[in-house]
DNA sequence: TTCCCCCTCCCCAGAAATGGCGGGGCGCGC
DNA sequence: GCGCGCCCCGCCATTTCTGGGGAGGGGGAA
């Protein structure tokens, strides 16, 4: 058989070390071709995602291909980043929907640019709505792929967490800011806001007058530093204070 | 040395994959004892939370603990729960906060119930803001647990990988959250209110009518299903379809 | 082409949230 | 004891949001 042999723990474990222990982007980039090479695929991606766009990314990709995806805002149209989003086992770009006449043009465009035609990516889900991607890609055939993805998914999962851990590592600002705790009836509140009910509903299911609750809300905008009860809660959510 | 060695590959495929085929939440909890002979530890856990609480659990501690865990409410003191919220790596409970004297009571507790005092916790995020927590306890001495840790701590991100993965596999009515997708006009809307603008301040700042604003926050406060905007930024945020 | 969704704009009146003022009691730590 | 944070309650006026109508242009998908 062509591809090759099961990743042994060894092999595995020297590229997660080399991971940990690489400098920023320009280490895991260097770290990326080393697993392109390893895995020998053609192309291997590490992209960071967020709601303005790309935040960080890390390829083998070429240039020429980097800046095209950019310019075409290829990320509102690529079937591998809608399609993952939603999703949290890793999946193989055969099963996701490329039907729309944008996703074949994007497609057409990739294969163009000298992408395979086959890829498996992870998703990779963190705090506060984080979003990355982990992607291998190649030309070869479907049997040679669901082999390839057959013996590599796991190694390809432990990758894509190690790479998502080094991201963080590198872009410090994205770091939790630590707030001030809210008190109880203060958690009270912003739950049950943040479950939809009005401050009439949420005084009377807590049993207290509802000046009492504006009291408690008007304590968690304080210390949350929010404008209005809308950036609390969504403050609260995303601090971890409150559970939605 | 008295620890287990470093799984064997095939150990830790054969117990992957009896994970993977095993049948319902019986079946997890089997496999669930299974992992905590194998690893050799006091107890292993996997817990889903959700707003309301408790979404799903497979444990191995005693019903004892577990009832008390519900009725105590602890799942809002538990640092290793409040900890791990906003974490992406796996934590030892040694580095989380026990200061607060919630948290050393509920800690007192715990060991009253049979937990060793070492612990060793891994995060799960999914789409959604979908959060579990796969956790080994046992009651051996620092140094111990640190070399449990290191040899360990990659076959446990997995392990939390899968143990997820079949979780969300149980429970379809999970996902039948119709991910209907917001426009891009509804995202931005979104987007500022949860920065805490009011009407005006996004309309302006989106250089669009206000009226026209509210025709964005009411299509997507229908395709959330919320009562008002707090709820629907609230889901936004939950829903990963916003990032804070 | 037709349909559907997205984007844009407008009016009105009622409901809800906010800002500011006041009052009281309980338990904790310095 | 004193301060502080937490818990609870009242009334005022103003701003903001919400719910019901209405209109038109544009672009992609079947």
């Amino acid at each position: 058989m062509s591809e090759p042999l099961v990743a042994s723990r060894t092999a595995l474990d020297a590229l997660l070390e080399d991971l940990e222990a690489c400098d920023g982007l320009d280490g895991m980039r260097l770290v990326m071709r080393r697993l392109r090479d390893h895995f020998a695929v053609r192309h291997m991606a590490y992209l960071w995602l967020d709601a303005t766009g790309l935040q960080s990314a890390c390829d083998t990709y070429s240039e020429a291909w980097r800046t095209r995806y950019l310019d075409h805002l290829y990320l509102r149209v690529d079937p591998v980043v809608t399609g993952c989003y939603q999703r949290f086992r890793p999946v193989d770009w055969k099963r996701l929907d490329w039907s729309s006449r944008a996703a074949r043009a994007f497609q057409a465009d990739a294969l163009a640019h000298g992408l395979g035609s086959q890829g498996f990516s992870v998703p990779i889900h963190g705090p506060h709505g984080q979003f990355a991607l982990f992607s291998a890609n190649d030309g070869r055939d479907d049997d040679a792929w669901a082999r390839f993805s057959a013996a590599h998914g796991r190694d390809l999962i432990l990758l894509a967490h190690f790479l998502h851990r080094k991201a963080i590592e590198i872009e410090p600002e994205r770091r939790p800011e630590t707030g001030q705790a809210l008190s109880p009836r203060e958690i009270d509140a912003m739950t049950m806001l943040a479950m939809g009910h009005s401050r009439a509903q949420v005084a009377s299911a807590l049993s207290i007058s509802e000046h009492t609750l504006r009291v408690y809300i008007e304590g968690a905008r304080f210390k949350l530093g929010a404008m209005n009860t809308t950036h609390a809660v969504a403050r609260a959510i995303g601090r971890g204070l409150i559970v939605v």
